[in-house]
DNA sequence: GACAACATACCAACCAGTTGGTATTGTACT
DNA sequence: AGTACAATACCAACTGGTTGGTATGTTGTC
Protein backbone atom coordinates (compact mmCIF):
# COMPACT_ATOMS: atom_id res chain seq x y z
CA UNK A 1 0.00 0.00 0.00
CA UNK A 2 2.77 2.17 -0.78
CA UNK A 3 1.42 6.27 -1.48
CA UNK A 4 3.52 6.15 -4.78
CA UNK A 5 2.06 3.55 -7.39
CA UNK A 6 5.01 3.55 -9.51
CA UNK A 7 4.74 3.52 -12.88
CA UNK A 8 6.03 0.07 -13.70
CA UNK A 9 3.82 -1.61 -11.22
CA UNK A 10 1.06 -0.36 -13.37
CA UNK A 11 2.27 -1.45 -16.40
CA UNK A 12 2.42 -4.83 -14.53
CA UNK A 13 -1.19 -4.10 -13.40
CA UNK A 14 -2.41 -3.53 -16.87
CA UNK A 15 -0.86 -5.75 -18.86
CA UNK A 16 -2.54 -8.41 -15.96
CA UNK A 17 -5.77 -7.04 -16.98
CA UNK A 18 -5.61 -7.77 -20.47
CA UNK A 19 -3.74 -11.39 -20.15
CA UNK A 20 -5.92 -12.33 -17.57
CA UNK A 21 -8.98 -11.47 -19.38
CA UNK A 22 -7.97 -13.21 -22.63
CA UNK A 23 -6.19 -16.61 -21.29
CA UNK A 24 -7.74 -16.48 -17.77
CA UNK A 25 -6.10 -16.50 -14.48
CA UNK A 26 -4.03 -20.18 -14.61
CA UNK A 27 -3.52 -20.12 -18.12
CA UNK A 28 -1.70 -16.58 -17.71
CA UNK A 29 1.79 -17.00 -16.79
CA UNK A 30 4.10 -14.39 -14.88
CA UNK A 31 6.59 -14.37 -18.09
CA UNK A 32 3.25 -13.19 -20.35
CA UNK A 33 2.21 -10.35 -18.13
CA UNK A 34 6.34 -9.43 -18.08
CA UNK A 35 6.25 -9.32 -21.86
CA UNK A 36 3.24 -7.62 -21.65
CA UNK A 37 4.70 -5.13 -19.30
CA UNK A 38 8.00 -5.08 -21.25
CA UNK A 39 9.63 -5.67 -17.95
CA UNK A 40 11.25 -8.76 -16.44
CA UNK A 41 10.97 -10.76 -13.51
CA UNK A 42 13.37 -9.46 -11.71
CA UNK A 43 11.00 -6.34 -12.06
CA UNK A 44 7.90 -8.06 -11.45
CA UNK A 45 9.16 -9.74 -7.49
CA UNK A 46 9.98 -6.42 -6.96
CA UNK A 47 6.85 -5.38 -6.91
CA UNK A 48 4.50 -8.57 -6.32
CA UNK A 49 4.89 -11.20 -3.28
CA UNK A 50 4.23 -13.69 -6.75
CA UNK A 51 1.06 -14.69 -8.58
CA UNK A 52 -1.61 -14.61 -6.20
CA UNK A 53 -0.75 -11.11 -5.07
CA UNK A 54 -0.61 -9.86 -8.44
CA UNK A 55 -4.03 -11.25 -9.20
CA UNK A 56 -5.74 -9.72 -6.10
CA UNK A 57 -4.30 -6.02 -7.09
CA UNK A 58 -5.31 -6.56 -10.01
CA UNK A 59 -8.53 -6.98 -9.03
CA UNK A 60 -8.13 -4.10 -7.05
CA UNK A 61 -6.62 -1.94 -10.44
CA UNK A 62 -9.69 -3.11 -11.90
CA UNK A 63 -12.05 -1.90 -9.73
CA UNK A 64 -10.73 1.42 -9.34
CA UNK A 65 -10.59 1.99 -13.18
CA UNK A 66 -13.97 0.97 -13.36
CA UNK A 67 -15.21 3.07 -10.49
CA UNK A 68 -13.78 6.08 -12.17
CA UNK A 69 -15.29 4.98 -15.57
CA UNK A 70 -18.62 4.53 -14.43
CA UNK A 71 -18.18 7.75 -11.74
CA UNK A 72 -17.12 10.38 -14.65
CA UNK A 73 -19.72 9.38 -17.14
CA UNK A 74 -21.89 11.81 -18.41
CA UNK A 75 -25.23 9.92 -17.45
CA UNK A 76 -24.40 10.13 -13.62
CA UNK A 77 -24.95 14.13 -14.20
CA UNK A 78 -28.91 13.00 -14.50
CA UNK A 79 -31.34 14.66 -11.83
CA UNK A 80 -33.43 11.58 -12.35
CA UNK A 81 -32.50 8.37 -10.48
CA UNK A 82 -34.55 6.53 -12.72
CA UNK A 83 -32.67 8.39 -15.60
CA UNK A 84 -29.45 7.61 -14.04
CA UNK A 85 -30.46 3.67 -13.87
CA UNK A 86 -31.33 3.75 -17.95
CA UNK A 87 -28.05 6.30 -18.47
CA UNK A 88 -25.86 2.68 -16.72
CA UNK A 89 -27.61 0.36 -19.51
CA UNK A 90 -27.30 2.72 -21.90
CA UNK A 91 -23.40 3.08 -20.87
CA UNK A 92 -23.47 -0.22 -20.64
CA UNK A 93 -24.00 -0.90 -24.11
CA UNK A 94 -21.81 1.62 -25.46
CA UNK A 95 -19.05 0.05 -24.32
CA UNK A 96 -20.11 -2.92 -26.04
CA UNK A 97 -18.82 -1.82 -28.97
CA UNK A 98 -14.95 -2.74 -28.66
CA UNK A 99 -13.41 -5.70 -28.62
CA UNK A 100 -14.38 -8.85 -26.04
CA UNK A 101 -10.90 -8.27 -23.14
CA UNK A 102 -11.44 -4.47 -22.93
CA UNK A 103 -15.00 -4.54 -21.88
CA UNK A 104 -15.42 -8.28 -20.31
CA UNK A 105 -14.99 -8.05 -16.22
CA UNK A 106 -11.70 -9.66 -14.63
CA UNK A 107 -14.16 -10.08 -11.68
CA UNK A 108 -15.98 -12.69 -13.01
CA UNK A 109 -13.22 -14.20 -14.77
CA UNK A 110 -10.87 -15.13 -11.86
CA UNK A 111 -13.83 -15.56 -9.57
CA UNK A 112 -14.91 -18.80 -11.50
CA UNK A 113 -11.71 -20.24 -11.65
CA UNK A 114 -10.47 -19.25 -8.61
CA UNK A 115 -13.31 -19.70 -6.13
CA UNK A 116 -11.85 -23.12 -4.28
CA UNK A 117 -8.53 -22.82 -5.18
CA UNK A 118 -7.53 -19.22 -4.43
CA UNK A 119 -9.99 -17.94 -1.49
CA UNK A 120 -7.75 -14.62 -1.32
CA UNK A 121 -8.36 -13.85 -4.99
CA UNK A 122 -12.17 -15.38 -4.65
CA UNK A 123 -12.71 -12.77 -1.30
CA UNK A 124 -11.23 -9.49 -3.62
CA UNK A 125 -13.36 -10.42 -6.24
CA UNK A 126 -16.35 -10.34 -4.39
CA UNK A 127 -15.66 -7.37 -2.77
CA UNK A 128 -15.25 -5.42 -5.20
CA UNK A 129 -18.33 -6.94 -7.44
CA UNK A 130 -20.34 -5.85 -4.08
CA UNK A 131 -19.14 -2.54 -4.42
CA UNK A 132 -20.15 -1.71 -7.67
CA UNK A 133 -23.67 -3.10 -7.14
CA UNK A 134 -23.54 -0.63 -4.39
CA UNK A 135 -23.43 2.12 -6.65
CA UNK A 136 -26.56 0.78 -8.83
CA UNK A 137 -28.51 0.10 -5.16
CA UNK A 138 -28.49 3.66 -4.34
CA UNK A 139 -29.85 4.45 -7.56
CA UNK A 140 -32.45 1.98 -7.39
CA UNK A 141 -33.51 2.41 -3.98
CA UNK A 142 -33.84 6.19 -4.61
CA UNK A 143 -35.80 5.58 -8.07
CA UNK A 144 -37.96 3.16 -6.09
CA UNK A 145 -38.73 5.82 -3.07
CA UNK A 146 -39.71 8.70 -5.95
CA UNK A 147 -41.78 6.80 -7.66
CA UNK A 148 -43.28 4.92 -4.96
CA UNK A 149 -43.06 1.42 -6.12
CA UNK A 150 -44.20 -1.98 -4.80
CA UNK A 151 -42.09 -4.17 -2.71
CA UNK A 152 -42.57 -7.15 -4.24
CA UNK A 153 -38.53 -6.80 -5.01
CA UNK A 154 -35.58 -4.99 -2.80
CA UNK A 155 -33.33 -2.42 -4.63
CA UNK A 156 -30.37 -5.12 -3.49
CA UNK A 157 -31.69 -7.99 -5.37
CA UNK A 158 -32.38 -5.79 -8.09
CA UNK A 159 -28.45 -4.61 -8.35
CA UNK A 160 -27.48 -8.50 -7.92
CA UNK A 161 -29.67 -9.40 -10.97
CA UNK A 162 -28.77 -6.62 -12.82
CA UNK A 163 -24.77 -7.63 -12.10
CA UNK A 164 -25.93 -11.75 -13.26
CA UNK A 165 -27.05 -10.94 -16.34
CA UNK A 166 -24.03 -8.94 -17.20
CA UNK A 167 -21.95 -11.55 -16.04
CA UNK A 168 -23.94 -13.90 -17.90
CA UNK A 169 -24.27 -12.17 -20.55
CA UNK A 170 -20.46 -11.97 -21.17
CA UNK A 171 -20.02 -15.67 -20.96
CA UNK A 172 -22.33 -16.22 -24.03
CA UNK A 173 -20.51 -13.26 -25.75
CA UNK A 174 -17.27 -15.36 -25.37
CA UNK A 175 -19.41 -18.05 -26.65
CA UNK B 1 -17.82 -42.11 -32.20
CA UNK B 2 -17.14 -45.75 -30.82
CA UNK B 3 -20.96 -47.42 -30.30
CA UNK B 4 -19.59 -48.87 -27.09
CA UNK B 5 -18.72 -46.02 -24.78
CA UNK B 6 -17.02 -48.04 -22.20
CA UNK B 7 -17.08 -48.09 -18.20
CA UNK B 8 -13.99 -46.09 -18.05
CA UNK B 9 -13.98 -43.94 -20.83
CA UNK B 10 -17.46 -42.46 -19.19
CA UNK B 11 -15.42 -42.49 -15.36
CA UNK B 12 -12.76 -40.09 -16.95
CA UNK B 13 -16.02 -37.87 -18.01
CA UNK B 14 -17.38 -38.09 -14.89
CA UNK B 15 -14.36 -37.11 -12.74
CA UNK B 16 -13.21 -34.23 -15.60
CA UNK B 17 -16.49 -32.80 -14.43
CA UNK B 18 -16.60 -32.94 -10.97
CA UNK B 19 -12.73 -31.27 -11.84
CA UNK B 20 -13.30 -28.53 -13.75
CA UNK B 21 -16.38 -27.59 -12.64
CA UNK B 22 -14.12 -27.00 -8.92
CA UNK B 23 -10.43 -25.80 -10.33
CA UNK B 24 -11.59 -24.58 -13.95
CA UNK B 25 -9.82 -25.89 -16.97
CA UNK B 26 -6.68 -25.01 -17.33
CA UNK B 27 -5.77 -25.92 -13.36
CA UNK B 28 -7.36 -29.57 -13.74
CA UNK B 29 -4.66 -31.49 -14.90
CA UNK B 30 -4.86 -34.96 -16.37
CA UNK B 31 -2.89 -36.70 -13.04
CA UNK B 32 -6.04 -35.28 -10.74
CA UNK B 33 -8.89 -36.45 -13.72
CA UNK B 34 -7.04 -39.91 -13.54
CA UNK B 35 -6.98 -39.69 -9.56
CA UNK B 36 -10.45 -39.03 -9.72
CA UNK B 37 -11.57 -41.80 -12.19
CA UNK B 38 -8.92 -44.28 -10.17
CA UNK B 39 -7.17 -44.78 -13.50
CA UNK B 40 -3.97 -44.27 -14.69
CA UNK B 41 -2.64 -42.02 -17.45
CA UNK B 42 -1.79 -44.72 -20.03
CA UNK B 43 -5.49 -45.44 -19.59
CA UNK B 44 -6.33 -42.10 -20.00
CA UNK B 45 -4.03 -41.32 -23.14
CA UNK B 46 -6.22 -44.52 -24.62
CA UNK B 47 -9.57 -43.31 -24.32
CA UNK B 48 -8.56 -39.49 -25.43
CA UNK B 49 -5.90 -37.84 -27.77
CA UNK B 50 -4.79 -35.58 -25.33
CA UNK B 51 -6.52 -32.83 -22.95
CA UNK B 52 -8.42 -31.00 -25.08
CA UNK B 53 -9.86 -34.07 -26.51
CA UNK B 54 -11.03 -34.58 -23.16
CA UNK B 55 -12.58 -31.20 -22.81
CA UNK B 56 -14.67 -31.37 -25.69
CA UNK B 57 -16.31 -35.29 -24.95
CA UNK B 58 -17.06 -33.82 -21.33
CA UNK B 59 -18.85 -30.73 -22.81
CA UNK B 60 -20.93 -33.73 -24.87
CA UNK B 61 -21.00 -35.54 -21.86
CA UNK B 62 -22.54 -33.19 -19.76
CA UNK B 63 -24.68 -31.46 -22.29
CA UNK B 64 -25.87 -35.31 -22.59
CA UNK B 65 -26.31 -35.27 -18.95
CA UNK B 66 -28.35 -32.07 -18.68
CA UNK B 67 -30.34 -32.55 -21.49
CA UNK B 68 -31.78 -36.07 -19.94
CA UNK B 69 -32.21 -34.89 -16.53
CA UNK B 70 -34.13 -31.76 -18.08
CA UNK B 71 -36.02 -33.94 -20.78
CA UNK B 72 -37.20 -36.51 -17.77
CA UNK B 73 -37.96 -33.51 -15.03
CA UNK B 74 -41.70 -33.90 -13.93
CA UNK B 75 -42.52 -30.20 -15.08
CA UNK B 76 -42.09 -31.26 -18.80
CA UNK B 77 -45.17 -33.04 -18.70
CA UNK B 78 -47.30 -29.80 -18.59
CA UNK B 79 -49.81 -29.14 -20.75
CA UNK B 80 -49.69 -25.06 -21.00
CA UNK B 81 -46.27 -23.89 -22.44
CA UNK B 82 -46.31 -20.88 -19.95
CA UNK B 83 -46.63 -23.92 -17.24
CA UNK B 84 -43.62 -25.79 -18.71
CA UNK B 85 -41.31 -22.36 -18.61
CA UNK B 86 -42.17 -21.27 -14.72
CA UNK B 87 -41.62 -24.95 -14.27
CA UNK B 88 -37.99 -24.69 -15.84
CA UNK B 89 -37.41 -22.03 -13.59
CA UNK B 90 -39.01 -23.56 -10.39
CA UNK B 91 -37.11 -27.06 -11.12
CA UNK B 92 -33.52 -24.49 -11.62
CA UNK B 93 -34.13 -23.35 -8.68
CA UNK B 94 -34.16 -26.23 -6.68
CA UNK B 95 -31.62 -28.00 -8.19
CA UNK B 96 -29.42 -24.98 -6.59
CA UNK B 97 -30.05 -26.42 -2.96
CA UNK B 98 -26.68 -28.80 -4.03
CA UNK B 99 -23.22 -27.97 -3.48
CA UNK B 100 -21.60 -25.47 -6.19
CA UNK B 101 -19.50 -28.43 -8.48
CA UNK B 102 -23.15 -29.82 -8.23
CA UNK B 103 -25.27 -27.48 -10.33
CA UNK B 104 -22.45 -25.16 -12.02
CA UNK B 105 -22.49 -25.04 -15.93
CA UNK B 106 -19.29 -27.12 -17.18
CA UNK B 107 -19.92 -24.66 -20.61
CA UNK B 108 -20.10 -21.46 -19.02
CA UNK B 109 -16.78 -22.24 -17.33
CA UNK B 110 -14.81 -23.61 -19.49
CA UNK B 111 -15.52 -20.91 -22.02
CA UNK B 112 -14.52 -18.24 -20.05
CA UNK B 113 -10.69 -19.54 -20.29
CA UNK B 114 -10.88 -21.52 -23.53
CA UNK B 115 -12.63 -19.09 -26.00
CA UNK B 116 -9.17 -17.37 -26.98
CA UNK B 117 -6.95 -20.18 -26.94
CA UNK B 118 -9.05 -23.16 -27.81
CA UNK B 119 -11.35 -22.34 -30.43
CA UNK B 120 -12.97 -26.30 -30.43
CA UNK B 121 -13.51 -25.92 -26.95
CA UNK B 122 -15.02 -22.74 -27.46
CA UNK B 123 -17.37 -23.94 -30.17
CA UNK B 124 -18.60 -26.57 -28.35
CA UNK B 125 -19.23 -25.12 -25.35
CA UNK B 126 -21.15 -22.59 -27.99
CA UNK B 127 -22.85 -25.17 -29.23
CA UNK B 128 -24.29 -26.87 -26.47
CA UNK B 129 -25.66 -23.67 -24.94
CA UNK B 130 -27.08 -22.76 -27.87
CA UNK B 131 -29.15 -26.54 -27.67
CA UNK B 132 -30.44 -25.71 -24.50
CA UNK B 133 -31.33 -22.47 -25.35
CA UNK B 134 -33.43 -23.85 -27.99
CA UNK B 135 -35.40 -26.28 -25.78
CA UNK B 136 -36.47 -23.25 -24.32
CA UNK B 137 -37.12 -21.14 -26.91
CA UNK B 138 -39.97 -23.60 -28.27
CA UNK B 139 -41.79 -23.13 -25.47
CA UNK B 140 -41.47 -19.39 -24.97
CA UNK B 141 -42.69 -19.14 -28.72
CA UNK B 142 -45.26 -21.42 -28.50
CA UNK B 143 -46.86 -19.36 -25.33
CA UNK B 144 -46.30 -16.40 -26.75
CA UNK B 145 -48.46 -17.41 -29.49
CA UNK B 146 -51.38 -18.98 -26.86
CA UNK B 147 -51.22 -16.21 -25.31
CA UNK B 148 -50.62 -13.38 -27.92
CA UNK B 149 -48.25 -11.71 -26.48
CA UNK B 150 -46.56 -8.31 -28.77
CA UNK B 151 -43.72 -8.33 -30.70
CA UNK B 152 -41.29 -5.92 -28.01
CA UNK B 153 -38.77 -9.05 -27.99
CA UNK B 154 -38.20 -12.42 -29.69
CA UNK B 155 -38.21 -15.64 -28.50
CA UNK B 156 -34.65 -16.53 -29.35
CA UNK B 157 -33.85 -13.35 -27.37
CA UNK B 158 -35.99 -14.36 -24.33
CA UNK B 159 -34.15 -17.71 -23.89
CA UNK B 160 -30.95 -16.30 -24.39
CA UNK B 161 -31.60 -13.47 -21.92
CA UNK B 162 -32.57 -16.65 -19.59
CA UNK B 163 -29.58 -18.12 -19.97
CA UNK B 164 -27.33 -15.19 -19.21
CA UNK B 165 -29.14 -14.79 -16.35
CA UNK B 166 -28.39 -18.50 -14.60
CA UNK B 167 -24.49 -18.46 -15.94
CA UNK B 168 -24.29 -15.05 -14.27
CA UNK B 169 -25.99 -15.81 -11.00
CA UNK B 170 -23.55 -18.90 -11.05
CA UNK B 171 -20.55 -16.48 -11.07
CA UNK B 172 -22.34 -14.57 -8.33
CA UNK B 173 -22.66 -17.77 -6.35
CA UNK B 174 -19.37 -18.72 -6.94
CA UNK B 175 -18.25 -15.20 -5.67
C1' DG C 1 27.30 4.61 -0.22
C1' DA C 2 22.81 3.23 0.50
C1' DC C 3 18.71 1.96 -1.34
C1' DA C 4 15.14 1.32 -4.84
C1' DA C 5 14.50 -0.43 -9.49
C1' DC C 6 15.55 -3.44 -12.78
C1' DA C 7 17.99 -7.34 -15.22
C1' DT C 8 20.12 -12.14 -16.00
C1' DA C 9 20.74 -16.70 -14.91
C1' DC C 10 19.18 -20.26 -12.69
C1' DC C 11 16.50 -24.12 -10.11
C1' DA C 12 13.11 -27.38 -8.41
C1' DA C 13 8.55 -28.79 -9.15
C1' DC C 14 5.20 -29.85 -12.18
C1' DC C 15 2.72 -31.40 -16.16
C1' DA C 16 1.22 -33.05 -20.88
C1' DG C 17 2.36 -36.55 -23.37
C1' DT C 18 5.40 -41.06 -24.55
C1' DT C 19 7.25 -45.58 -24.10
C1' DG C 20 7.34 -50.22 -23.53
C1' DG C 21 5.20 -53.59 -21.50
C1' DT C 22 1.39 -56.57 -19.08
C1' DA C 23 -3.45 -58.15 -18.30
C1' DT C 24 -7.81 -59.10 -20.28
C1' DT C 25 -11.09 -60.02 -23.64
C1' DG C 26 -12.73 -61.52 -28.04
C1' DT C 27 -12.50 -64.77 -31.84
C1' DA C 28 -11.08 -68.14 -35.30
C1' DC C 29 -9.69 -72.57 -36.10
C1' DT C 30 -9.27 -77.39 -34.93
C1' DA D 1 -13.99 -77.53 -25.63
C1' DG D 2 -9.47 -75.85 -26.01
C1' DT D 3 -5.66 -73.58 -28.01
C1' DA D 4 -3.50 -69.79 -30.82
C1' DC D 5 -3.65 -65.23 -31.98
C1' DA D 6 -4.90 -60.55 -32.03
C1' DA D 7 -6.93 -56.57 -30.48
C1' DT D 8 -8.28 -53.89 -26.62
C1' DA D 9 -7.66 -52.02 -21.99
C1' DC D 10 -4.64 -50.82 -18.78
C1' DC D 11 -0.36 -49.67 -16.09
C1' DA D 12 4.25 -47.69 -14.06
C1' DA D 13 8.14 -45.19 -15.24
C1' DC D 14 10.08 -41.79 -17.86
C1' DT D 15 10.94 -37.24 -20.68
C1' DG D 16 11.23 -32.73 -22.35
C1' DG D 17 9.53 -28.47 -21.87
C1' DT D 18 7.28 -25.03 -18.95
C1' DT D 19 6.45 -22.28 -14.75
C1' DG D 20 6.57 -20.01 -10.29
C1' DG D 21 9.95 -18.46 -7.73
C1' DT D 22 15.06 -17.33 -6.20
C1' DA D 23 19.88 -15.81 -6.20
C1' DT D 24 22.94 -12.74 -7.79
C1' DG D 25 24.10 -9.11 -9.96
C1' DT D 26 23.89 -4.04 -12.34
C1' DT D 27 22.28 0.67 -12.81
C1' DG D 28 20.46 5.00 -11.43
C1' DT D 29 19.42 8.45 -7.89
C1' DC D 30 19.25 10.88 -3.46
Amino acid sequence: MSRAPHESRTKFLDAALLVIRTKGYEASTIDDICAGAKLTKGSFFHHFAGKEDLAIAAAQHFAEMADSVFSNAPYRLLADPLDRLLGYVDFRKAILQRSLPEYTCLLGTMVQETYETHPAIRHACDTHIREHATMLEVDIAAARKLYSLGAEWSAASLAFHTQAVIQGAFILAKA
